[in-house]
DNA sequence: ATCCGAGGATTACGCATGTAATCCGAATCG
DNA sequence: CGATTCGGATTACATGCGTAATCCTCGGAT
């Protein structure tokens, strides 16, 4: 499987900066308070801690910022596809010495996948193969 | 996707100490400077860290340790099967709100796969729909 | 007997992370 | 107007991580 050289790499994002990002992907753009009111209730963060995370990544260039008024809205700065497959490769390379089939394997061994799955996965393949032949 | 409840959950493996790790499921046992040598020319690191790795392992019990003579030799003591697994669920959750087919799609649109690849793949997925059907 | 080098044990140290609290100023509620 | 509130800015603080250095001790080379 090789690689291709896209973009220049997004900044890094931990884990629980995914979690605020993931808010932002789906949004589009949001202030504080309506991120804090997307994620209540799935998570514990205090306020605080959700408006750390976000400063952060402002700070890191993830997240672009426009004041409207007195605060402020913020937007993905970065593409969720580009930040997914960096982090998809990182994830390969670490654990599964680069290699896609094993990991998926790993997975369909160990957990239950439904026939939509299934079939869903196979397109994609077709897909694949489609591009390859191109 | 399901998720089905295995044995207890393995030690939390860091990205420096999976390198480690990689060496020891590969080697099944080795000493210190068995791994450093492993590791050499890959890796910049000096020996001093490559120790560090192994004792913070030990430490959280993903190595198990043998006294030898004057020295030690470690060996892995969980599964790679299960840290891989451990590592692909929660990966996926994070950054794929824990969907495997998004994450393939992504990789096959971004990453050239060979057809090799595409074929171990279609493989896996008629083992996966064998087992689902049993 | 002596010195050297490899390993283990202990310690280091700066940066990132998770998870906030505190301080401040503006808007808002009464 | 005074008190409360909310967001931003600054600060906190333990823990983990990457990356070693130091110190000590034993076994081997001379």
């Amino acid at each position: 499987m090789a690689r291709r050289s896209p973009t220049p790499p997004a900044p890094k994002i931990s884990d629980a900066e995914w979690t605020v990002m993931n808010v932002f992907w789906q949004r589009g753009t949001g202030t504080l308070a309506e991120v804090v009111k997307d994620l209540e209730g799935r998570l514990h963060w205090k306020p605080r801690t959700v408006q750390s995370l976000i400063r952060r990544l402002a700070d890191k260039g993830a997240l672009a910022v426009e004041a409207v008024g007195r605060e402020f809205r913020y937007s993905p700065a970065v593409a969720q596809d580009q930040c997914q497959h960096e982090e998809s490769r990182s994830f390969l390379d670490r654990v599964f010495n680069g290699r896609l089939t094993p990991f998926v394997a790993g997975l369909m061994d160990r957990e239950d996948v439904s026939q939509d799955d299934l079939a869903a996965l196979r397109e994609v393949l077709n897909q694949a193969e489609k591009k390859l032949k191109k």
